[in-house]
DNA sequence: TGTACATCAGTGAACGCGCGTTCACTGATGTAC
DNA sequence: TGTACATCAGTGAACGCGCGTTCACTGATGTAC
């Protein structure tokens, strides 16, 4: 096993990607360096032969994670102007099967509130990507279209935290659905 | 010392103010017991006669405390109508203050992400806070009076946890005035 | 071609630490006589 | 009034556990001759 460099990196990649599914549930601190190992179906010792400490890891995993995010927002979104592409993505967003299901669940509000106490890698790759999000919804011709753009941005945020601070129920159906008619 | 129920209520109540001041700026999961009898004056042997576990000290301190902020929040409101309180309540809450420093902060932002992983009786505790701050902010003269509510509530929630998530930026102040601009 | 050696990705046990929780004890206070 | 006793809020040390991190080792693979 000399020098197989590429097999180094595709275990690299299986632990990044089993990080970043956890973080996904579980937010950016309850996950352990043993259990992201484990789901990579390795043992705690190696890690480090991969990564500096757990915090690069998770900052690695959460940037990658968000670029893949918004790169398959945009292509999902019509290619119509930003106003129309702001309901479009609302209505994509403040799904049930956003709030619900595991695997495609946007990250953002899993570890909303972790990144003001957070590491600051995290906290400049969580900005970008809020930076970038905006732009993609922000109309330059309209007048106040960053301003719509960030509103939407923060409503589709926060009602979808609640939806899942909430649960499944009734009460988190309403709150989703009102989000959804109020981004304009 | 024998019986002086007064004084040891006394000292419950310190525990749990010790424990919402706490979770006022790090959530519900990083608070140690330690820190939280430490804070109180006390040490850690002590705290099982005043409480059956950690997560029960947790669900009391949140509920007080949020408890307490609905009634500021209602003493503070103009006695309008619902429709000028939203506007009231936004340019309150979206506010640099409600951003940056210490003991007034809402809790909220501290721990929305956490809620979904949380005690069920954190869960419930939650849910009716919402219920209480959305009836507050809805006119039911007006049509849509409780949508609008819910979606100013989750623009509010949403753009104050962006905001701290943000640090004190021109970014961050940015989302927090395009924000209030959005609820009507 | 076959054998001896070098490499190094991954293992597994250990480290010091802080966690939530338990419990024998202390010592200040109030009560009984 | 003064003394002996009962109460019990709070102390401090200990428990088993999982954490992030370290490190001596293993064993499969590729290279050199």
């Amino acid at each position: 096993m000399t020098p197989r460099p590429d097999q180094k990196q595709d275990t690299r990649r299986r632990i990044v990607a089993a990080a970043a599914a956890r973080i996904r549930d579980e937010g950016l601190e309850a996950p352990s360096v043993a259990q992201v190992m484990g789901d990579a179906g390795l043992t705690v010792g190696g890690f480090y032969a991969h990564f500096d400490s757990r915090d690069t890891l998770m900052a690695e995993a959460l940037a990658q994670m968000l670029e893949d995010q918004i790169q398959r927002w945009l292509e999902m979104l019509p290619d119509t102007g930003p106003a129309e592409r702001r309901v479009q993505a609302a209505r994509g967003y403040l799904s049930r099967h956003n709030r619900n299901t595991g695997a495609e669940r946007c990250p953002i509000p899993a570890i909303a509130c972790e990144v003001e106490r957070a590491d600051p890698r995290i906290r400049e790759v969580v900005a970008a990507h809020f930076d970038t999000w905006a732009s993609a919804l922000t109309d330059k011709d309209e007048p106040d279209g960053r301003r719509h753009a960030l509103a939407a941005v923060a409503t589709m945020v926060g009602a979808l935290t609640l939806a899942r601070a909430l649960g499944p129920t009734p009460f988190s159906d309403e709150l989703l659905a009102a989000a959804k008619a109020a981004i304009r």
